[in-house]
RNA sequence: GCCGGAGUAGCGUAGUGGUAGCGCAACCCCUUGGUAAGGGGUAGGUCGUGAGUUCGAUUCUCACCUCCGGCACCA
């Protein structure tokens, strides 16, 4: 027997309580199974979880659940218990209740488990038949219980954990005593949940909570959500006039500010001279179609719902494009093409609109009109790996520019219990996931394999980014389509005269504005890189007497021709009545990367007092030192260090 | 779409069955100040929209719109 830490069996019984020392040993079978109260496996490694442990974290979590749902039972007799797991920095618990729980309840339910923690009530374990299992929770009138058991793979135990007198099926396990929860917990939120996750079942209601091991790590946590919604993007956003909604637009229809619009500019640029660099051609086409496109790609019926309803012209249906394949395909098939020309490599910045399900929407992280960093390759097979392979290069170049690190690559495969969702040619499927699982191994990227995540034309590789409260989104995406030269009949004629079919990969490496821009304005909290900054360089004059000066050097800024397409250098003045802190506060907070302070030693020596949004004072220099420098940046997308 | 919560000036907020305050921003005046808020004044709101209850609704009720927290969905 091995024990963790070097503690002794007293420590143990100081730790838990007496007399259950013995169970509170903790079997490591595989490395996670703990288990204090299932006999201990004479082979198995044996080790000691205490609350300090960071292992603990788990168990804590999982006893205040079980906490929770004590406190709600005792508070709201008749609710109904169904699942209530740990989940990362806490936990939650579904109910079935008729009345909704309100946000007022919660501080109720709260003090009703500091009671039950503070009763410290011993834990026990028992393991019951099966069938007087589900008996007995039926007739409790536990009917999710009855039916978790009854699914139960018939060669698993059913346990039942007791604390005091309360009871719940539970695959456990649990500390010794409610007393082991701590007083490092709070409950969070209230919300609907379906029973199993699917929407055609009962919705229940979950309630979730943090539980930490102290109240210093618990603290801690609360003031990393504090910092972390103050990079929301939607309040960036607004503090900054990024961009904007109105009810009278309608849900999810963004209006781009103007200092929201250099941003979305200038990532456009970028987009521009990388794909020129990558041999792709750009194309134009229109927002709306006839339905019949839609049907021949296959997209009607299958997302008839997530589609804005169809304009009746004359008589026939129109659709706004909710994608763009189509139209590039028809480009593609407007004239013959010879292996000699492919791959052909065609591009747009492309708007779209999805129907998407009201409650989804959030900020510029999902809305209903987007403007798309869309690209279609046309290529034979034999060159589909190589091609995907400079599609991810190209996104790797992208993230390394822009620092963005905090991201998975997901390889999003199809689900072969659900082959309605999928395109049914199996071999295609399969060839498909080669050249992909060929083209990762060969970048060396590393990724997690997603089953049920795939388009229905096609495997692919999703970039997935988490917005800063914590949601998951697919912010960049590289696919690979074995239909559309189906569907669309796209082929080339190869060296032997006759007629091939096509690999298309779709890619958006930045792609939408919208998502895009959201992350970003996460991932920098707003103080944007030169390159990107809505406004470069604000000029403030000292006193009014070098107003002049000021205007001068604006001028100077703002003729400052730099390439990347943009015609100078964004550049402001801060002429009003106020002080010189109080303009630079003000450019603070607009998080403004360069601040020019002007008073007459700089008006005479034709100098700028230059501060950075950091803090850090550079002294003043000649306007001609300045210019150079911020122009660099501006070009090489790359600030240089304070 | 579903469950719950919310909508008061550009932004952040207080408040009430008898038609509304505060801070910041805006504008004006004084101040001409050297690296994160100088002082004074002015203007700005049919309290999300519509209907109902009431002598009277921003406040109560209903519907709709929009937002927020989840769930479901996400080409």
């Amino acid at each position: 027997m091995a024990f963790a830490h070097g503690v002794t069996p007293s420590e143990i019984a100081a730790a838990i309580g007496p007399g259950l020392a013995k169970a509170a040993l903790v079997a490591e079978v595989d490395g996670r199974q703990w288990d204090l109260f299932r006999p201990i496996d004479g082979n198995a490694q044996l080790r000691i979880i205490t609350r300090k442990d960071p292992e603990a974290l788990e168990l804590i979590r999982h006893d205040t659940a079980h906490v929770l749902a004590m406190a709600v039972q005792q508070l709201f007799p008749g609710t109904q218990v169904t699942i209530g797991p740990a989940i990362e920095d806490g936990f939650y618990y579904d109910f079935a209740r008729n009345e909704p729980f309100t946000p007022d309840d919660l501080p109720k339910i709260e003090a009703k488990m500091r009671e039950i923690v503070k009763a410290d009530l011993p834990t026990r374990r028992e393991v019951w038949p099966r069938d007087k299992a589900i008996e007995h929770f039926e007739q409790m009138g536990e009917h999710y219980k009855a039916e978790i058991i009854r699914d139960l793979p018939r060669d698993e135990e059913v346990s039942i954990y007791w604390h005091g007198d309360w009871h719940d099926l539970c695959r456990g396990p649990h500390f010794a005593s409610t007393g082991k929860v701590g007083d490092a917990f709070k409950l969070t939120k209230i919300a609907g949940a379906y029973w199993r996750g699917d929407a055609r079942n009962a919705q229940l209601q979950r309630i979730y909570g943090t539980a930490w091991r102290d109240q210093k790590e618990l603290e801690a946590y609360l003031h990393k959500l504090e910092e972390q919604e103050k990079r929301d993007h939607r309040k960036l956003g607004k503090e900054l006039e990024l961009f904007t909604f109105s009810p009278d637009v309608g849900a999810g229809l963004p209006l781009w500010m103007p200092n929201g619009m250099v941003i979305r500019q200038e990532l456009e640029f970028l987009a521009l001279q990388e794909e020129r660099k990558e041999g792709y051609k750009r194309v134009a086409t229109p927002h709306i179609t006839k339905e019949a496109l839609f049907y021949r790609s296959r997209h009607l019926p299958y997302y008839k719902d997530d589609m804005y309803a169809p304009l009746d012209i004359d008589g026939e249906n129109y659709y706004l494009r909710p994608m763009n394949c189509p139209f590039h395909h028809l480009v593609y098939g407007a004239t013959r093409h010879s292996y000699r020309e492919l791959p052909l490599r065609i591009t747009e910045y492309a708007q779209d609109y999805r129907y998407e399900a009201s409650g989804g929407l959030s900020g510029l992280m999902r809305v209903r009109g987007f403007c798309m960093n869309d690209a279609h390759i046309y290529c034979r097979y034999d060159q589909a790996k190589d091609e995907f392979v400079r599609v991810m290069h190209l996104h790797a170049h992208y993230y390394e520019l822009m620092g963005i690190k905090n991201y998975y690559m997901r390889f999003s495969l199809p689900d072969l219990n659900k082959l309605e969702k999928y395109i049914d040619q199996p071999d295609k499927w399969i060839t498909a996931m080669n050249i992909i699982k060929e083209a990762m191994k060969e970048s060396g990227y590393p990724y997690v394999e997603a089953e049920g995540e795939a388009a229905f034309y096609g495997p692919k590789v999703d970039f997935m980014i988490r917005s800063v409260i914590g949601t998951e989104y697919a912010i960049s995406t590289n696919q690979l389509d074995f239909l559309a030269t189906q569907t669309f009949d796209l082929t080339y004629i190869g060296e032997d005269g006759a007629e091939h079919p096509v690999y298309v990969i779709h890619r958006a490496p930045l792609g939408t504005h919208e998502r895009f821009t959201a992350f970003l304005t996460e991932h920098y909290a707003a103080a944007f890189p030169v390159w990107l900054a809505p406004i470069q360089v604000r000029v403030i004059p000292i006193t009014e007497r070098v107003n002049e000066y000021a205007q001068k050097v604006v001028n100077r800024l703002f003729e400052t021709p730099v390439v990347n397409g943009t015609a100078g250098l964004r550049v402001d003045i801060d002429t009003s009545n106020e002080r010189m802190q109080k303009k630079i506060r003000d450019a603070q907070l607009k998080k403004i990367p360069y601040m020019l302070v002007v008073g007459e030693r700089e008006a005479a020596e034709g100098r700028v007092a230059v501060r950075l949004r950091s803090g850090k004072d550079l002294g003043a220099m000649p306007l001609d030192a300045f210019v150079s420098r911020v122009k660099t940046e501006a070009e090489s997308r790359i600030d240089m260090p304070d």
